[in-house]
DNA sequence: GAGTAGATCCTCT
DNA sequence: GAGGATCTACTCA
């Protein structure tokens, strides 16, 4: 297993990130304690002409401002006042694009994700949705902007892909107010997984 | 099983 | 002062 490389995220075309960013794994190892879990749902998030984006029409603010740093960093905002959604900031400086990681099927550290989300069982809610995903891993705004290259949190590849037959496209979840652009399909995820947003497929 | 309301707080206008 | 890249529980059938 090895950590992607700053070239990944740093490229150009982040729907093909948020496409590749599926079947990797997500690491965080807070205080020594990992937690891991495989990336099986993404949404791409187009930055200044992007409707759904935090960046529409350049917008920048102090909480969004580090989706305009250089790629290899996450970006995490609370959302509805409950909700920590954690984004992967891609591209280069001044061009905030970024990836939503919407669900993670679990993989190290089941216990501690139960833990941390108060459940008593593992299944099928523990990762899914973004919310969750955040809750699982122990992901908060105070991580907001911190390194996907540092051993605490970072993203790896174990070789694994899932096959083009296995991963579909679809619109975005929970945009509907951004117009046309809530029509484009940024949303990737894996077919049949359990773990997946919105409705069983 | 499906649909709806409520939670809850930070950020921007 | 309003609303959001959501989730859960509760109702009703």
């Amino acid at each position: 297993m090895r950590k992607l490389t700053i070239k990944f995220y740093r490229r150009n075309n982040v729907v093909q990130i948020a496409k590749e960013l599926l079947g990797k794994i997500l690491v965080t190892r807070w205080d020594g304690i990992e937690t891991s879990g495989r990336i099986v749902e993404t949404e791409a998030y187009k930055g200044v002409i992007d409707k759904a984006s935090h960046a529409y029409g350049g917008r920048r603010t102090e909480r969004n401002e580090i989706m305009y740093a250089e790629g290899g960093l996450i970006y995490i905002y609370l959302c509805y006042g409950i909700h920590h959604l954690a984004n992967v900031v891609t591209h280069t400086k001044d061009v905030p694009h970024a990836v939503l990681i919407r669900a993670l099927e679990p993989v190290k550290g089941i216990e501690i994700m139960l833990k941390r989300t108060g459940k008593k069982q593992p299944d099928h809610s523990l990762t899914k949705g973004p919310g969750n995903v955040s809750k699982a891993l122990g992901l908060d705004t105070s991580q907001s902007g911190y390194s996907l290259q540092s051993n605490e949190l970072f993203i790896a590849e174990d070789g694994f892909t899932f096959s083009k037959k296995e991963i579909a496209r679809s619109p975005r979840i929970g945009v509907e107010y951004a117009e046309e652009d809530a029509l484009l399909h940024y949303r990737f995820y894996v077919k049949g997984n359990p773990f997946i947003s919105g409705k069983p497929q």
